[in-house]
DNA sequence: CATGAATGAGCATTCATTCAT
DNA sequence: AATGAATGAATGCTCATTCAT
């Protein structure tokens, strides 16, 4: 009966989705939550308005979404810290220059716009207590404890040391985000000051 | 009752718009200008929607004229690190710490905003680029040569360091700046170890 | 397999007219033809969405054929009073009763709908003057007679009785029809002694 | 100050409030709660569209406002029995004319309305609940026991006859409420066979 | 100068209808 | 015949701006 298959179908709405994600991250990263349009999204999507509303129940839905994959996705950048070679702050040096190589920019700006605009759907907020910077922290606490103990890494509460380096390399990510070539990225092996022992 | 000559005219003039531009800068900075609306800078300021219109022109005049200023002011923050005792380490520490706590700080993420939203006047662009990155790194380039020569300081290209620094600040400060507790302000030493000598 | 011939492809066309036709009827006559969504009657019908546009042209040109059918059925309802044994008012009687338990409500609520409600298609509006009030009262108006002269119904004149019955038992009709308990449904002996001699 | 004084502004205001509601209710009575357009609101009250939302936040909050009016006037309307002179008969016919004449009929249609219609607020659902038909029925309740016990009125369970009577009347205004010269309006006369002694 | 009522353009969302398969 | 993806026009609501007072 079906004219396409299921197989098909599901493959369409697959790559629909996709596409549309797509178009909602670069929008929604750049203009945060309230200014982006969702007619701006469907033309960057290449669909019509409506078709929106086939996929995405509403643009909280698809804001949504985005944040939770983003959540997902950042986490997983931060673990695979763990699957470098080389000694800690090395793997760090490395972790450090993915992130800001790494075209995961838009996906740290939308944390940043769910963690700062108005406008954030309840369920976005829900979820940013889930993930809050705690849960990077305690991610990282082995990795910079080693460093410590093998004097790479510099002395005090290591908790804190791992808070100010992920807010810094935050705050990077996010005024370069944007593309305004005001302000400058800084090298990974300058940000590895901060943390390095002197 | 007796009718107010000029001057007095002119002084009620000139408080209520200051009392406006305090108003708009809170306003703006923590929201942006698409998000902020000149109701709640109207209410903010105590006085009617409509009267603003007699101040400014427009959101836009009024979002410009908050920018000229905030330029102008981190303009003079920066210049005053020149007034400050000290060795130039002991000065740029000093500066940063007044910029992290200072209430400057809407003033940096207006500027910020300005940097990076949409919706920005075209007037405001073109004043971004008479005060762009280098106008700044210039600025700080003799007191960061002096600090290098006095080996105070890491070696290297001094305005790539200074624009590094300030980037790293500017990152900061925006992070920070909607009251999120998401992340963690660093301290004014551990940003020190940017650039200071190891 | 067998290529299906005219007939049986005639005849699957006709099960699924009926099939859209009860479905629509059903939602229709529950939510006024504004209300309605294609999507709801396909939904209920349990087909897709596009097929009922093979079989009706427009949401209009479904309204409209049902409300002819059921102009028709109202009609034959009214007309069978005619093959009922009994006397006039015991007739009447059983009328009322049969319309107010009928399923045929649906179809009244309909008629409803559609003289009352916004967005009813013009040739659906030409149908209601062929159907008018008076057609009905012509319908019954040898019955209403034939009760005066036995004495059963009450005196006056027989036109404006019968639209007085009818009126009432519309309105009876509708205020029920959507299923809302607000109201309590009267029993048929005592909408009698509307028209019943005292 | 202020230009105009509080009371002048408080007249406009209300005045405004109004004109919108009187338009609404013309309206809303018609179409229902989701046919009805704000534009058509606001164009029948003579403003633009946004001035709507100066005087109502939103389209549900001025469907429940006059929602609770229509339910107040109903009351007051039945209520008015007890005023009036003559027997319990005399007076039933009275009341019977009045709402069958009066102006209220919009106020009815939107009682209807929201009882049976989709897209209804919450906020009514809950006003319904307090006004259900028992309300009605205990407000006649003494009055037809009069009428019963001197012989005016038909026997059987007063709160029966009550409920029906008020059903027949509803409906009577609801099918006539749109204006649609289908029915035909019963006199009052006609009415009190439902309830008189035969 | 000061107010707030009034306007209208812009955006999220819904839904009848079309079309490729 | 049958599906459901795709379109776009219509509508509720917001908000910068104007204007009568």
């Amino acid at each position: 009966m079906a004219p396409l298959n299921e197989e098909q179908l599901h493959q369409i709405r697959d790559e629909r989705k996709e596409q549309i994600k797509a178009a909602a991250l670069q929008v929604f990263a750049r203009k945060g939550i309230l200014s982006a349009k969702m007619s701006m999204i469907a033309e960057t999507a290449g669909i019509s308005n409506g078709l929106l509303y086939h996929y995405f129940k509403s643009k909280d839905e698809l804001f949504t979404s985005l944040v939770q994959e983003a959540m997902a996705e950042s986490e997983a950048a931060l673990r695979s810290v763990y699957d470098m070679p080389g000694t800690p702050l090395e793997r760090i040096r490395a972790l450090t220059a993915e992130i800001l190589n790494e075209d995961g920019t838009p996906y740290f700006m939308l944390i940043h716009q769910a963690a700062t605009s108005d406008g954030v759907p309840e369920q976005v907020k829900e979820i940013q207590q889930q993930y809050s910077m705690d849960t990077y922290v305690d991610m990282l606490l082995p990795l910079f404890e080693e460093g410590q103990q093998a004097g790479e890494l510099a002395e005090g509460d290591p908790r804190e040391l791992i808070a100010c380096y992920l807010s810094v390399l935050s705050g990077v990510m996010v005024i370069n985000s944007n593309g305004s070539k005001v302000y400058q990225i800084p090298k990974a092996d300058m940000l590895m000051r901060l943390v390095a022992r002197k």
